[in-house]
DNA sequence: TATAAAACCATAAAATCCCATAAAATAATT
DNA sequence: AATTATTTTATGGGATTTTATGGTTTTATA
């Protein structure tokens, strides 16, 4: 599977549609689905997206864990029951559920970050808010790391 | 086989018919059974759900299993026991043995809540609390986790 | 025959498809 | 390297289809 890599930061329409950035929608060319898997972030106000055949990975994970790890169960319970399959229409746009740009907090534009296996889709200012608190994390963590 | 992903609260009629989720129909679409098997949850107050060819796996799986585990044995009896095959009708609706829908408490309204391989059905606000809790539990178990 | 179940018909809202265009990126040519 | 041509992408709006839901009629069945 290719990689969700580098950052677009695309508008969403009156409709509420959204074109998904091409490099992202090649990264998934190869799969059955052709769309993505979004779901509500656990840890930020962004939205997670992943490839069906990830999904389907972590459903077959679950089925083998889930029984003996209830931690997991309730996990995996609230990742499957929020997470929303999106196929591409024909010029490769999605729509985004409302609860999911709402809990973004993203209403005409949003940036698609990657992750490597997976990606995010943040509000533009959020996202670049979170990228500077991310980086003074990093140099807390490691005085003598410079970069910026 | 395709997974069950997402929510989707639908209404009962005056006759007790619910349409199944147009995606959760897709997911067995393939299937030689066009419907779905229903029964009572074991760990929760609502229906479990699955496909015909799922609980044919959990059949050959007891098989194998069964004489060496006696408690599988009692599960798995239990299960095929109560289980229901509810054909689709032309539009996409089944009807809910009474049993089914007394166990879960849903009288109007039913939330088809996805779970990977296998979907449920719940009494909407006895699925938000439900929610709820497993939220509470995963917040317990990892206070850095989730924010919102 | 009474009652339940299945088949059939209808409709508003929502989702999807289809076509068009402008901007951007890529390739080709000078 | 600069310019032109070609393709791909992002975006917009209208038309069509699907879905969820309600009601009526017919068939099975107890």
């Amino acid at each position: 599977m290719s990689l969700f890599l580098s950052s677009y930061e695309n508008r969403l329409d009156t409709k509420g549609r959204i074109s998904v950035p091409a490099a992202f929608r090649a990264s998934v060319a190869t799969e059955n689905f052709p769309g993505v898997v979004l779901y509500r972030s656990f840890t930020h106000n962004c939205i997670e997206g992943l490839s069906m055949s990830r999904m389907e990975q972590l459903a077959t994970a679950t089925d083998k864990m889930g029984v003996f790890d209830s931690e997991l169960d309730d996990l995996s319970a609230m990742l499957f029951a929020d997470a929303r399959p999106l196929a591409f229409d024909v010029t490769g746009r999605i729509i985004i559920p409302a609860d999911l740009l709402k809990h973004a907090g993203i209403t005409d534009r949003a940036v698609f970050v990657g992750r490597g296996t997976s990606f995010q889709i943040w509000n533009p200012d959020a996202f670049r808010a979170a990228q500077a608190k991310s980086m003074d994390n990093l140099r807390a963590a490691r005085p003598n790391l410079i970069i910026g």
